[in-house]
DNA sequence: CAGAATGACTTAAGCGCTTCAGAAAGTCCA
DNA sequence: TGGACTTTCTGAAGCGCTTAAGTCATTCTG
């Protein structure tokens, strides 16, 4: 910068507002400086440096709870955090990914620490992981997806408890009594196979916890025994990893007639395991997903789910950002709704 | 960082010492400073201010063509990024995701002059994009995937030719020989729909010239001359997208036999929109895919396609980009091989 | 036509760290 | 016992920018 403000002999601050006020000089005066600029070979100011003075580093921290390709596995989070790029973006804001370490449920507390971000959105992270407090020392601005509340960060959430009671109430409603709950990774070391009540109860993702209570409480409401509820944990985050899961569910004697499941991709991974089975579903079993990704639609049979507006979801989540980052004060925590979406993967018991 | 040096009665010096050489102090001193910095509520070093003294930020930029939702509905892309991450998450390297701006086929170029990276890594950019060009005046090192090679920088790419050849052999071993080019997105501007054969050789993506090129090469060489071959192009990157466009390759008298997908998803689409028109997969039409993503493997009937090894691409591009900001001088361009995988989707003719 | 207002630049003080060249003190060995 | 090393810590010069405050002409006002 100092070359180019000699080039034309004029002082380094007005070289530097030539770039950022341009009220501030001439418009000829700007012209020239920017053609010295380019014929040096003066490609801009130099971010960090800029960022140093400024103190904005123009990046979003995204703090995963597992590793990228699981993680966009997920239709869900590729959705919610597309709205959010959406929402940040004109404001010049990109995003770093941080993934998680495999062990913490979310990236090793280091890797905030030496961040370079302005704020920090963390997607369904495991309850206590590590890097949530690296965020409170580093005392950066926290937008929490899917998790507790946390005091002093911005929230937002699903009705997951009332998504996954609506959709229990579906399923007795056609008739079932047998119904098996596919629950997604809940243990602090997943293993995959199947749950007790209290383990189910005490996942340490937030969003399991409250579809699974939605789930239980319903059907004891109608009387279904939770004891008489089988439940097991998929072991990964792909539809490769639920399988084994799904056959154990389907390989019970008396076979579950209906599926309660924690997410879509679970879902699609059960009807898959139906089908080599020689299933037929419905006929044979009903099965209800949660989330609502895009391929829920197109699969065979078209998914009954539990609809959230997951771009909303990314949307607030930018808007939270924005907010936050512009000095406004925490709002309170907030919550899209879930409502069921019946299609054709649940039929009469 | 000063508070914390006077609290302990040392200069700032020792205190960056602790931090970042703890060989430069004796371990007690070191103690001492860590634990008057937790007092003070000093959480280390400003990532920002060691960025500008180390001119270096931690950071990898990631140039995508697209939105973040559409990037990440491809499996291909997924895996690839999870590699790279993979490898360079241990020297603790974050991705910064530059996703593009719907038009100039990548990111705008004052997002690449903003952002702070030491590096940027360009997924399957369309030529010309002028990201490519701000990389280059910022005087990034760059590693280009899928892409043609540019002088100056890293290249590591697939068999695209070699392995479209091979799926358009497949095809007409089995004696196939009204046979469908489904291409992904093409045009700068897509419409979404029949496109003539030099349009298609147009493409301003690196990777569909060259599969288009392996296919058509390999179907003339067979005698099967190119103007009977339809070309549809789909509209997005997404299997919703893409839909139509199968519709139109299907709908069309004499009806394909076979169709030559570039890539799984829109084999997966076509294989859809087949069953909606009461056709069967294969036994009323062959598809081919491209990529072998995990869903190819368990989708009905499982999908016929030409396999590439994304974790292993994402890795080399991760290795490069170690090596070049290790200082090593760009290594030749390398490819990794393509090679048909045979599954069910595919059947004599 | 004096004094206020405006426009166009410059000065200089940071932003919060890293790191190299010492200085001071202690250790070793012939 | 004194010179050569080590070890441990400090001083100070950056890294490349932004921006508040200030200077100096010019242009308006009444």
């Amino acid at each position: 910068m100092d070359d180019v403000a000699d080039a034309v002999g004029v002082s380094r601050a007005t070289v530097s507002n030539a770039y950022n006020r341009p009220d501030q000089l001439s418009a000829q005066l700007r012209e020239e400086v920017l053609r010295a600029a380019k014929k040096i070979g003066y490609a801009g100011p130099n971010p960090t440096a800029r960022s140093l003075a400024t103190s904005r580093t123009g990046a979003i921290a995204v703090l995963l709870d597992t590793n990228l390709s699981t993680a966009f596995s997920d239709p869900a989070l590729s959705v919610t955090l597309d709205a959010l790029s959406t929402v940040v973006d004109p404001e010049g804001h990109a995003l770093l990914l941080l993934p998680g370490d495999g062990e913490s449920g979310g990236p090793r507390a280091e890797r905030i620490l030496a961040a370079q971000a302005d704020i920090a959105v963390a997607y369904s992270l495991a309850d206590g992981a590590p890097a949530l407090s690296a965020v409170r020392d580093r005392g950066l601005p926290l937008v929490v997806i899917d998790q507790p509340h946390i005091r002093g960060s911005a929230r937002i959430g699903v009705a997951d408890r009332a998504g996954a009671a609506a959709a229990a109430r579906h399923l007795l409603e056609l008739g079932h009594r047998r119904i098996g709950i596919f629950s997604a990774q809940c243990l602090s070391a997943p293993r995959g196979g199947e749950l007790s009540a209290a383990e189910a109860g005490n996942s340490r993702f937030h969003d399991n916890r409250e579809r699974m209570a939605g789930y239980l409480e319903t059907l004891a409401e109608a009387g279904v025994p939770v004891t008489d509820v089988p439940i097991w944990e998929a072991s990964g985050l792909s539809v490769e990893g639920a399988l084994p899961s799904a056959f154990g569910l389907l390989d019970r004697h008396p076979r579950p007639t209906a599926l309660l499941c924690m997410s879509d991709l679970l879902a699609l991974a059960a009807i898959s395991a139906a089908r080599h089975l020689g299933l037929s579903v419905p006929g044979d079993l009903s099965v209800v997903g949660f989330d609502d990704v895009p391929p829920a639609r197109w699969s065979e049979p078209p998914l009954t789910t539990v609809r959230q507006d997951l771009a909303a979801k990314g949307r607030a989540a930018g808007e939270l950002v924005l907010g936050l980052l512009r000095g406004e004060k925490t709002p309170a925590p907030a919550e899209v709704p879930a409502e069921l979406v019946v299609r054709d993967s649940t039929a009469r018991a």
